[in-house]
DNA sequence: GATTATGCTTTTGTATACAAGAAATGCAAC
DNA sequence: GTTGCATTTCTTGTATACAAAAGCATAATC
């Protein structure tokens, strides 16, 4: 594992300088290298090495590792330690199932509710994932099209479902960088990008038919 | 806050005696005291206190308010501590909301999917929540009455929409015990059974209606 | 040769000590 | 009397030490 999280432990990274306590530094790095594939499924985390690695206790470890565990990113048994999750196929339909709700739900109130700062905020979201694509930052760019997906959820204002819409991205993320061979565009920013036209024309229908197409095209 | 919890000390309490780690037991605790009121919202909870009125560390505490805050019924503010959680009207209206369309989806599995023994453990629920009122046991009804949507959830057979159904009833619990005045019955045993037959007749279309009834002069 | 018992090692669970940050109090100046 | 600052006190954040549990290997027995 110490080859996989090494890199880590460079100060900032490929995308964004994420901002934060050194809790949301070691979750973030944790959570990229799963989505990157630089932790595969499965894989033991042990609090001590982590702590090692990252230079903090493992207390820091431990918060971090319990909030992964909420989000469903990786699975933790109780006097064995975490490991990273590893979704059955039959788990993956229950995720998306519950993305698919949610997702219509939330399209639904972006429509009523988004500001037009929040729409520019996710335009530029777009064309910072495509770039990842160009870039062929296959990591980078799963994890940005599920920020967008998480920033259309705050423009619902709807705590709630922010929350859960945290939890069900960062499954999904998992989910497709863990079965979704190599290269294929899984979150077309296209999609993204006329998903964005319908919720500033303020056209319900539209946008709701728009995002269950994206949501069915993209496992 | 040591007179509210104080009653707590005692090894079990009203209810069914909740089996479990003391992580749990502190976890189970705190929570009925705020259902039960005994902890009003704003309230402030001290690490050290609670980890003296339990007799645990205030690790333990601490991971019981990580968990209490991850399902919104405290409030957990950096370096200031942890309060009960008080929702005002308009986070209240968003968990409704949220909780409308959980429990919609949650109704159209369980038709689908909720086993003979499933139906009859709710059945024997229902009438549990129905002698907690026959006590006038305000606190432990309202307890039942999530119990009872929780394990709905687990019958529609979908793990991450019984994640968040656990946070919402938590959240709507809370804000009944909050808000709604004395002793109006507001999750009436009635509707709950009538419920339970349409699923067990496996009628998508008549549950839903219900559920959705119920879910309108819940609040 | 396989299987179970036993002690050793590794890893997690819990408590506590120490550091750092926020609130509260008291004092002084205006 | 009130406002502003400094000091003190209390609370939370982090690290670490110790206890307990699980895994592993070795060895003894059938």
């Amino acid at each position: 594992m110490n080859e996989q999280l090494q890199p880590l432990k460079k100060p900032t990274r490929s995308g964004k300088a994420r901002t934060g306590t050194q809790d949301d530094i070691v979750y973030a790095h944790i959570f990229d290298a799963i989505l990157e594939q630089r932790l595969a499924p499965g894989t033991k985390l042990s609090e001590e090495a982590l702590g090692e690695i990252f230079g903090v206790s493992r207390t820091i470890i431990r918060r971090a590792l319990s909030r992964l565990a909420h989000e469903g990113v990786v699975l933790l048994r109780p006097n064995r330690g975490a490991v990273v999750a590893s979704p059955s196929v039959d788990e993956a339909r229950q995720i998306f199932f519950a993305r698919r709700m949610v997702e219509r739900a939330i399209t639904e109130l972006a429509v009523q509710h988004a500001s037009a700062e929040q729409l520019s905020e996710l335009r530029q979201m777009v064309t910072d994932e495509q770039d990842c694509f160009a870039r062929g930052d296959r990591g980078a760019g799963i994890r940005l099209s599920g920020e967008f997906h998480l920033k259309l959820a705050e423009a619902a204002k709807n705590a709630p479902l922010v929350s859960f819409q945290r939890s069900l991205v960062s499954q999904t993320s998992l989910i497709i960088a863990q079965y979704e061979s190599g290269n294929r565009s899984h979150c077309s920013f296209d999609e993204h990008n006329e998903l964005i036209d319908a919720i500033a024309a303020r056209d319900s229908e539209k946008a709701v038919r728009l995002m269950m197409h994206h949501m069915d095209h993209i496992d």
